[in-house]
DNA sequence: AATGAATGAGAGTTCATTCAT
DNA sequence: AATGAATGAACTCTCATTCAT
């Protein structure tokens, strides 16, 4: 009993190991760069084990975001017991960007790499991807309820407000920033994210 | 003296040849998909000809990345001569989203892709980037000078700008608006911006 | 004791479950297609069970065999009860026919394929080839003891007829017959083995 | 001009040293025994190498096949100035026996193995095969109306004829003659063909 | 007795790149 | 100046087999 447990915790152990080293690859990378061949050698094993947890390259891309999306579902979620909808949109575009720079490899995965071998999205991820999504609308709409965004839609603004925040946190991750210092770009990412909030506020 | 000019001028051809090819099957292919094998059978000469004008991989996709910053300075040209700041603002984000839309592949290499092979950026392209961000921040300036964006600063408020149609045309590049159908997302994508532009007159 | 006979029986009754499902994959995928994995999975057993009962794949193909060729003769004994010679041999040209065409995979490995896996044939399979060979070398002497075949020696005889239906089945089996469409050919094989008949008979 | 002979013989040396090796390999190891790492260490060559004479290994296999059936009709030509008709049928069956007992490599390959990948038979050798199989219901058409195989048609019996020698042969090559000591074995054939004709004299 | 886990070897194929000529 | 010839390294994936448990 103890040993089938101890047995099925290693087990997954491996399986963590090696999406943590095949995400790592993948960051380091990207889609092309990630072999299942350099996987295995950092984690020490052979190729062959790999396909023991996983059917195909596929198939461990697809896990890897299916992790990814769940992560960012955990970071939206933090934001919606703000019951002030402006205060909770503002903060959605926080979480967005934490979410991002503390998980650049995860968001390239999610919103930037042109998918190589057709990844399927499968349900899981495609539903907490929605459910992200509809949160964020849904936001807008509250907002609209409470008298902000005069005269502007819920779906289109939504989709200018995502369109912001994915274009800060993707120059950033695709190196686009280089005119501007490391520690600047740091910076002018959150002073461009309070000024287009500012914005907002008076929209 | 002639005839050195003639060789210099034949040498100049052929290298032209070969980033026209180049450029060609790029767009065509996409980065990963343009071999040297494939250019040098587009041109009919040998693989080891390509060589004899670049010294690699890299230094050839340097050169469409020049050709690319060029066109996409082409285009930012045309606003120019408008002289109210405001207008040519929205302007300059029309001509933006119109250049990503008709140039995806070059929009990805300029500003989406991890540069697959340690592309440094030399001076020709990287002037006509700089040139091209320079275009934008004097605009918002102009802007601000007009009485525009009070309270905001010139370079935040530029980048904020700039991610915002960053992110509207990466998302559709990234092919990542499967959730509205083909037609609603281009109308999307006009409408965000319309949206947006908006939202600056306001701010 | 019980238990130890309970005990064998099970072995032997996994044991016959991994040939039969070993056969059943070789007769549906060729000898090429049949893999230790496949058997085990259909068994729903581990792949290191099959070596338990197994040395190798070559043993297991053996096994193989001794069935193949146990059917073979048991295809062959229906005609032993006709007592003219003549009619026996034409008879058994016909089941071997039958067999051919009925059984491929298991002709193909009785006769054709070069044993992919240096198969070394054990007693029982030979024994049972060369019980098989010998009813017909025997037919042929009968059928010359009654007079027929005269001037010919029965071993040598026999041989040639033994490699006149063994060129039939397997161009048929080994797809030599594609000049002639699929109906066709099943008739020229039944057409020829009697045209062949009539040359014996006269013979 | 000599040295583009030169480079031109060297290159068709190459090609002639591909194609002999894996003709060796494809004999000795079989159809799926035979990989183009293989081949290239055999001649010690690097695997790329194959490929710049060779499209892929079905290229490769089709034109050993071409090989195989233009040596065959070579074979089959010698007969052709054999003016009665069964003196010619029974010469074609010492070339065949001959061709396959000289190049039992070759002979697999046309007549026996199983084509691994599709192997499309290309127009040469297509047309190679089947003219040499028109010459031999040519030739038992002349028998036929020099009186020979009352009652027989010719196609028929073209195809039986065509059997017993194929089988005569694939029963050697394939090993299948275990029960014969070599030297027995060879004479075997020999005689058992001799039977054949003799029979069909008769018939 | 049974197996989960692991692997080395190998398959076909493509690529950027080099170098003698 | 141009290239034909060549290659090492890489790719994904499958297989028979072993062995500690």
């Amino acid at each position: 009993m103890g040993i089938a447990e101890r047995k099925e915790r290693e087990k997954q152990e491996l399986k963590d190991k090696i999406i943590n080293a095949a995400t790592e690859i993948f960051l380091e990378a990207g889609a092309d760069g990630t072999s299942i061949r350099m996987i295995a050698d950092r984690i020490e094993y052979s190729p062959a084990t790999i396909y023991l947890h996983f059917k195909d390259k596929n198939e461990l891309f697809n896990v890897i975001m299916d992790r990814a999306f769940s992560l960012f579902f955990q970071y939206f979620s933090t934001v919606l017991d703000i019951s002030e909808p402006m205060e909770r949109l503002k903060a959605l575009g926080h979480v967005y960007l934490k979410f991002a720079l503390e998980n650049p490899e995860f968001y390239s995965l999610m919103f930037i790499i042109k998918e190589p071998m057709a990844i399927h999205r499968k349900e899981e991820n495609w539903d907490l991807g929605k459910r992200s999504h509809d949160i964020l609308t849904q936001t807008v709409q509250d907002c609209i309820n409470a008298g902000y965004f005069k005269g502007h839609q819920s779906e289109i603004l939504s989709f200018s407000i995502w369109s912001t925040v994915h274009g800060l946190v993707s120059l950033k991750i695709c190196d686009r920033m280089v005119m501007y210092s490391q520690i600047e770009a740091e910076e002018l990412l959150s002073k461009a994210l309070e000024s287009f909030n500012e914005m907002l506020e008076r929209a």
